[in-house]
RNA sequence: GGCACCGUAGCUCAGUGGUUAGAGCGGGCGCUUCAUAAGCGCUAGGUCACUGGUUCGAACCCAGUCGGUGCCA
């Protein structure tokens, strides 16, 4: 009884790279779970892009005098060298850029139009005679009136925490050029929010299985009233309104970007000749979410609230696994200080499945959580080349050497065998179930716990001192320890894919890991007797602790990742 | 200002009413030598931020205090 599993991920915006946060916030459990579920043989489709539009992509473009296209393409471009290099498997990265996305955002615009929750409305806003342009909220500053410092910004003033309007500003100025901006009236579309707020309580009422930070989030969102929001926006950059008369403004990207999860569906199937109905309007698929606290509102009820609007029978979200935040040595990640660590940067110098173990262990499941040098040292050198790493390579390396690199087979069982192969069938179920559930941090302990139990299985038989005496007895416990590293290979797949694969090369087996099935029957037939096996080499390298420092070091200095 | 979340062993984190509060790593002691000096066993006794309350019983529920984070007005 295969399922089919819509996995929508948080669309990185376009106009600087990637760092740990991002990839800690959604990237990483995304793909663990999207990877799960094809070793159990489910259909998944895990989609995302790049959030091209908006006006800081276009500030960007004017400061660096290129064109938004270029900057879009520039970053675009290395999102998907950091998916390959770091393993995240998208079936399809798109961008909001796309020719598809336009005609599926207008799609969705005309239907709310005609039906009534889309409709406009006159707002003021900042209008900056020089740049040429109107202003978003943020990009006006001047004194708050409330605590009186000079640096607020239209949004909100950092000093006194306050919310502002633009207008509210003491002597406002265009925080590009430092011209006073002028107040202009302009006529711009609204989603009638207001309209969902009951349908969206009782629905969210019913997502039980939600994790309660989003469910709390979501709650207390509603609970504070849902106002109609602007759609439009006077810019150049971005959609295009479907309604002539408007050429001068954009539909505004939170709008546009979450129609992605859909658009992007529908560019899959075209390309792969399919349909995208089956991941979209079949009521049995369920639709995962997987973004940073930051997005839940929208993923939560904005855009559920746009399906509903829509009314063409497509899927709510069944689950938005949100994770919180990660800092970093303690403290915020911060790209305008360059206190972060470039995705790009890391993949030159490290591998990747260290990250991702360290990563998925600590990741922010149900709290922030703190990613630091030491740490990462520590797990790699303390955890995965000991524990891990380590149990492959004694095992492998031993057998390899002694029985002319070829499967001994199992002679004979006792309980001592039974019950480690017991043990690994227990944890493949209940890591499954874990996975199942988005619990990814159990998950993975409880693989490396199994490592663990062979460690121990090993030091109770210790075939190395009863090949001296019974040959077979000391084959038969290293096939055993083989057949529980083959477990290991397909639970700790999703997590570091990498590694899998070569341990999967070196147990003998050819092509892809993921063809393997998530079935503990399977993995301890496949190591049959006198099978060949390869040349081991160790999974996983020791970093040296001065790293850290050096790494440290480089926090907050300069602008890099570019 | 309102609200939410967090504050648990040296470190990173689990645990959300019920026996002597857990894991991994580090530290200490011992065993082992196949393995990247890796592995295994034992051990460490932490006011579960603080104060008060509810309860037969609270780290876990309630109120308040302090500290951290975030959201909202």
């Amino acid at each position: 009884m295969s399922e089919r599993i819509f996995v929508a991920v948080a669309w990185p915006y376009a106009n600087g790279p990637l760092h740990l946060g991002h990839v800690a916030g959604c990237y990483l459990s995304a793909d663990i779970f999207a990877r799960y579920h094809r070793m159990k043989g489910n259909e998944v489709l895990m989609v995302s892009g790049s959030d091209t539009h908006g006006t800081p992509i276009t500030i960007r473009a004017d400061q660096e005098g290129i064109t938004p296209e270029q900057v879009v393409d520039r970053y675009h471009a290395m999102f998907i060298d950091s998916w390959d290099k770091l393993g995240i498997s998208f079936d399809l990265f798109t961008s909001t850029e796309t020719a598809n996305h336009a005609k599926v955002v207008h799609d969705v615009f005309d239907a709310l139009y005609e039906k009534g929750f889309i409709y406009t409305d006159n707002m003021l806003l900042a209008y900056c005679s020089r740049c040429d342009r109107y202003l978003p909220d943020r990009y006006v500053e001047g004194t708050c009136p409330n605590c009186n410092n000079g640096r607020a910004r239209g949004d909100q003033c950092d000093a006194c925490g306050r919310t502002l309007d633009p207008q509210d500003l003491v002597e406002p100025h265009c925080s590009i050029c430092g011209t006073t901006p002028e107040f202009r009236e302009s006529e711009h579309f609204f989603l009638k929010l207001s309209a969902f707020e009951k349908p969206l309580l009782e629905w969210v009422e019913k997502q039980v299985h939600w994790r309660s930070n989003v469910k709390n989030f979501t709650r207390q969102f509603l609970r504070d009233g849902l106002k109609d929001r602007a759609i439009s926006r006077d810019l150049s950059w971005g959609v295009h309104l479907p309604v002539d008369g408007y050429e001068g403004k954009r539909i505004y990207v939170w709008f546009e970007a979450v129609i992605g999860y859909l658009s992007a569906a529908v560019q899959w199937a075209d390309e792969n000749g399919t349909n995208w109905e089956d991941f979209w309007k079949d009521p049995e698929t369920k639709s995962y979410y997987f973004i940073g606290k930051d997005n839940i509102p929208f993923h939560s009820i904005i855009w559920p609230a746009i399906i509903m609007a829509y009314d063409q029978g497509l899927n709510l979200p069944y689950d938005v696994p949100a994770n919180e935040f990660l800092s970093l040595e303690n403290q915020k990640f911060s790209t305008s200080q360059n206190w972060a660590v470039w995705v790009p940067d890391y993949l030159d110098k490290y591998d990747p499945d260290p990250l991702r173990y360290l990563l998925s262990i600590n990741m922010p499941e149900s709290g922030d959580s703190d990613f630091s040098w030491s740490e990462f040292v520590r797990r790699n050198n303390e955890e995965l080349v000991a524990t891990y790493g380590n149990l492959v390579n004694r095992v492998l390396s031993f057998t390899f050497r002694n029985f002319d690199g070829k499967v001994p087979g199992v002679e004979s069982m006792d309980e001592v065998d039974e019950r480690l192969l017991r043990t690994a069938s227990e944890t493949m179920d209940s890591v499954s179930d874990n996975l199942y559930n988005c619990k990814f941090k159990v998950a993975v302990t409880q693989a490396f716990g199994l490592a663990q139990e062979a460690n121990r299985y090993l030091d109770t038989k210790a075939p190395w001192k009863s090949i001296k005496e019974d040959r077979e007895l000391a084959g038969s416990s290293l096939t055993v320890a083989m057949q529980t590293i083959n477990c290991l290979k397909a639970i700790l797949y999703p997590f570091m894919p990498f590694s899998s694969q070569k341990v999967h090369e070196f147990l003998g087996f050819d092509g892809p890991v993921e063809q393997c099935s998530w079935d503990f029957d399977a993995a301890v037939g496949q190591i049959k007797a006198g099978a060949n096996l390869r040349q081991p080499s160790p999974l996983y390298t020791k970093l040296d602790p001065e790293l850290i420092d050096e790494e440290i070091h480089k926090l907050g200095i300069g602008i890099s990742g570019e």
